[in-house]
DNA sequence: GATGAATGAGCTTTCATTCAT
DNA sequence: GATGAATGAAAGCTCATTCAT
């Protein structure tokens, strides 16, 4: 595909990388664990032209992460909203983190094994987010007083806690049943 | 290797499955990523001898996972003592689930990797006894009423999690600390 | 592109050649071991540009060999002077050739690896001027009579034995005392 | 090929590295850059079989030189006798280097290009050898007075050169015209 | 003539597993 | 039962070369 011009060429690479992440992620969802070979393979690409778009699996790894989490706080950035009462916001975040934990299950654990030095992730971004759910709610009096970054990681934690057990297990989940139980532990000790 | 009669046969195969298991996840614990090869040198037993025990190495980290669930619930079953408050029991269990983690860590991802289809796991008897402890805070008052089993399970979920976490992050925990603010977001939702 | 007149064309054609020649010449020189890739990039042209001047890298790196050789004999005709002692100009072309050699250490072996048989080496133009010198040597009575060829094949791979024992030691050559060294051993073989 | 005792283990393992370094050097001595996978399928034997004998290719290329040099350090110790002039020390050992060459070529290429940092070759043992010789003619006033080192290192190179030479144009030696000739240009320079 | 994305054969290396003894 | 040498599929990655535009 020769003789683009620079916006084209931006467009196509940026096009490329999306469709590998896209490929790499689906893949793992299926089964975890993808080889640069089978995703070629199943892209009907071959190999090196997917090493012209990431230097190595680490980087397509982390991109593909990091894709996701984008697309997860998009989300999550679209469907909050600020004046709602804390806690419907945290439903609503609990949901979406759901949904994609549903759909991602493989994927993180690839992430976890694949070069771990090299490429640490960065911070999840639902965990600011739920930072700044419970500072509303400290603020409008819905929560108790408590350290804010404390609560975030241990909802987050409790979610991923979750996941990784239904995975484990080859649990499917019940996302409404699921987001139910979880507000009815965490809500007790948020609110005031 | 003299003949040796039925039982001694028996006891013999399952003191060469138990000190395997034992290597390994003593290897495990060290730095994750156990080969056979390396397991077998470190025995001073031959590679081929692993297999006349278990026949493939998903097996091995299997039963390796079962004895170490064991040990750990052999442990919570010497330490939690029925006659304490629930939230005295808690606060034990989460503390050797926590020392647990400490040690295990590599183990636990191999295992979650290995033939996640063939070698299903067992419900994990921490979660048993958590479930025990609520029913316990249930029945003395301690607790409010709720469903047991929920709730067990999202105990061990939140723990699991922040493990995975710390893993993830490459944080060194500080158990204690993790223990209190555990119980600070924990027994609010438990008690009365 | 303009249109080229035929002679244009055909000026354009050796123009190219000779930059990419050079180019790759002085990556070498910098660092044995460059890609197409590379080379491409550091000239500001396209990978597949190169291949319209040159049908493989065997033919690329023949053609910086032979531009290289044309370079020193050159150098040679330049500063060798006839009227001067025959030992005098047998000085000045070990020092030539010692220069070449610390500069282009791992084209040399580049060239020896890429296709040995189908690029044929023509004759190294100091082999002629070696025989020259030699052969003015031998008819001013300055040296004893001999076999010109064979002399000029001698002293010349001497040199460049020197110069690949430094290579694959690792040493940094002190030119001036190599030059002294070999003097001290050729002379009194051709003085008579 | 299990259940060898000690002794006979000792024995095979040391046969499985001399066959592979011989079918590598055979190799090496036909075309130059032979690969793992080639080497294994000569053999006959399955590639990882070659990794269970040599950690990696650079330690398999050093062994190889190593035996090839041994061999020929051997060769000479049998058959230049110190009780003879130096002189004809040293025709027997241009005579035995010449042999080695012609049966080595393409090895000594790779042995130049793999791991030139972690395999550092040893000094070779004919430049010893050589040095030794320069001494012995020095001692009984056969040889002018010199600095004995470089003398052997001169020596050494003008041989290697000349191989280097003859490799590169694929000109078959004449061995014994060879010698013929590099004494007559290497004993003027010694003797007194 | 120039382009550079795509190619794919090739490389080195690892390691769970087998099986003749 | 024990052995461990042999296996070979599979991995990640490189790079000279091609060809549609």
């Amino acid at each position: 595909m020769p003789r683009l011009t620079p916006e084209n060429k931006e467009f196509h690479t940026a096009q490329m990388r999306e469709n590998i992440c896209r490929v790499f992620a689906e893949m793992f969802a299926a089964k975890g664990d993808v080889s640069m070979e089978h995703l070629a393979e199943r892209m009907g690409i071959a190999k090196g032209t997917i090493y012209n778009y990431f230097k190595d699996k680490g980087e397509l790894t982390a991109a593909v992460m990091e894709i996701r989490r984008q697309a997860m706080s998009e989300q999550m950035e679209k469907l909050i909203r600020p004046e709602f009462p804390a806690a419907v916001q945290l439903e609503t975040l609990l949901r979406i983190m759901w949904e994609d934990f549903t759909t991602y299950r493989h994927l993180r654990l690839e992430y976890l094994r694949s070069n771990p030095v090299r490429h640490l992730p960065p911070r999840p971004r639902s965990l600011d987010i739920l930072k700044k759910i419970v500072e509303k709610g400290m603020g409008n009096s819905e929560f108790r007083s408590m350290d804010a970054e404390e609560a975030a990681l241990f909802i987050f934690c409790s979610m991923i806690g979750k996941f990784r057990h239904f995975l484990l297990n080859n649990i499917e989940a019940d996302i409404e049943k699921e987001i139910r139980t979880s507000l009815e532990f965490l809500l007790p000790a948020l609110k005031k």
